[in-house]
DNA sequence: GGGCTTTACGCAAACGCTTGCGCGGATAAC
DNA sequence: GTTATCCGCGCAAGCGTTTGCGTAAAGCCC
């Protein structure tokens, strides 16, 4: 017969073997089932445990069709935001006894199809997903819901309602922002807003404009631009802005990188930040205290708590406590934080 | 019989039915098996097709003990070192079609363990590895060598030598941090080094001395601390070595996050940075260009390509091309890049 | 001591897939 | 026409584990 490549590992075979038993019963035994007599368990632990015996979990995840593994889809693994929040999924999965299987899409569609597929064959139990920023079309994940897998989005969610999502409270959060700008005398607000197909940014642009309306202002469309998050998307976005007839004083970005890049264009500029413009930002990366002209404030999202949230409901989901047809999304408040008084 | 899961996916067996063939011939078809008849294999390929066959995986890995997934564990997820390295590992295991496993130890000996355990019951076929500051004991390691699990240490590697391991060349980089010191006229540079049983603690602290003697100056022990890499830690270090008699101008930290935490308490001791203290670090994270008192110099690392070499090292292990027992420790350059002119 | 329940264990199927081998029939070689 | 060759496919074992059910032996009650 064919030589599998028998890693030499025990198995319960062997067990049986040497102690003159049925599989079975040794299944049992290390299974502390009640049928199975106390010294019976009693050799049979010993044994496994002088044999260094080690359950062969592909066969159990095989026989089970359960893997208690979790696939994480994301962008761009060494982004900030996204490791805090990978950090966040790994802590809680793990002390529930999951593990996590990972992947980035770079923000490429096909590969975040491939992705998907990929796990769907691994028989991840789950899926928590964010999605990249071009993805238009969601047949990979009509695929995983075929399949009964659940997923959970977050943060970068599509704009679908049967879906389950933990994301952020982004308006409130942006409402917050324009106030603060509001109140430091800015009337000429800018926003570089991130790709209109996500609802992150449909979320900023509504919060932008309900902080204007509160204030009882006119909102005017051109002070909000999409741009596509890339350094030159992102110097377009500002030349624009720069070149409108109202002078723009004060610029919402989309995240740090945006709000660093822009930053960078204006000291190309030769304007002063904080003076000639002011730039307020979402956090998504923890080095706004650390860097030279750090935005006058940012959003917080707390990417650590929204992997948890994320994963929690995924493990709900996977437990049956959680309906897979009870769609929900759990927004969490972002807050603002000032950095320059 | 009881009742499994059945998420009603269709196997092999279905087709094999439907189209009054074996199992094997199936099974073999959609392998492109040769000795199968072109008619009979364009059949099966239709049929799998129609009915949205996928191939269960967890069948195969059981079946053929390998489960082509890689371990990956790591002190902290969302440090920018680390995170970046995950990034290459998981985009060259990707493209091998290898799938990643993750789990992080935060530097707890204990949970370092358990995720070895568990990342060897998942029959991962290989591991990269990062071991956590506190780690003292290899049994763990030593269980998977048992187990012939290929083991690949990067960046924080044991100091052992029948290892495979990929790792920076810190000393040459920290040579050349500390010639430019000097040649900036630097004559007590002190060192805010890492815990002593790290290899790249030795190394920083033998760079740092040879750079010394290469300049033939005197090496003065005192002037190199151990630290544990908090910020509590960084602080002693601090009022340790500015409490010297000689009169400390400059100071060469383990990474950029202690570094920073230096330049902090030098702000709060009323030191001018860059002009009474100058600060040289090693580049763990990618906010140097943006930081308000970013350190003079550091020493790049490149974790992304670390992680690439790692996962290439392990995969020709996988592949035997590369005898298990011909331990190789891969060395990478580090170069040091200049901020301030 | 007969009938009953309980206790403790074994039997064997099943999970989905791969693969060594065997075998009948067609084709080629001589 | 006989033999060797090859093509195309089926049989069945095996990977390690779990689990429904069957069944002896032991214990209990009356």
């Amino acid at each position: 017969m064919r030589k599998v490549v028998s890693s030499g590992q025990p198995t319960i075979k062997e067990i049986a073997k040497r102690l003159n038993i049925s599989v079975s019963t040794v299944s049992r035994a290390l299974h502390d089932h009640h049928s199975i007599g106390l010294r019976t368990k009693a050799r049979v632990k010993a044994l496994a445990e002088e044999l260094n015996y080690e359950r062969n979990q592909t066969a159990v995840y095989f026989q089970q069709g359960k893997t208690f593994t979790i696939g994480i889809l994301l962008p761009e693994l060494s982004e900030a935001f996204f490791s805090s929040a990978i950090s966040g999924i790994e802590d809680t999965a793990y002390s529930n006894n999951y593990t996590v299987l990972l992947g980035q899409s770079h923000d490429d569609e096909a590969r975040e199809k491939q992705i998907i597929q990929s796990m769907k064959q691994h028989r991840v139990d789950g899926c928590i997903v964010s999605i990249g920023k071009n993805t238009r079309n969601y047949d990979h994940f009509e695929m995983l819901r075929q399949a009964r897998i659940p997923v959970v989005f977050f943060d970068r969610v599509p704009d679908l309602h049967d879906i389950h999502a933990v994301s952020c409270n982004l308006e409130s959060g942006t409402i917050q922002a324009v106030d603060f700008l509001l109140k430091k005398g800015h009337r000429v607000i800018g926003m570089i807003n991130g790709p209109e197909q996500l609802v992150a940014s449909k979320e900023r642009a509504t919060g932008y404009i309900k902080a204007l309306r509160k204030h009882r202002l006119k909102y005017d469309p051109e002070l909000i631009v999409n741009a596509d998050l890339t350094a030159a998307g992102t110097d377009t976005a500002m030349e624009y802005l720069l070149s409108l007839k109202r002078k723009v004083t004060a610029v919402v970005t989309f995240n740090d990188y945006v709000a660093m890049d822009a930053v960078q264009y204006a000291l190309k500029r030769k304007l002063e930040i904080n003076k000639d413009i002011t730039f307020v930002s979402y956090a998504n990366t923890p080095v706004s205290g650390y860097t030279a002209f750090p935005p006058a404030a940012s959003v917080e999202q707390f990417p650590y708590e929204q992997g948890q949230a994320a994963t929690n409901m995924l493990l709900s989901l996977l437990n049956g406590e959680h309906a897979l047809n009870d769609y929900t999304n759990t927004i969490m408040e972002s807050r603002l934080v000032i950095h320059d008084r």
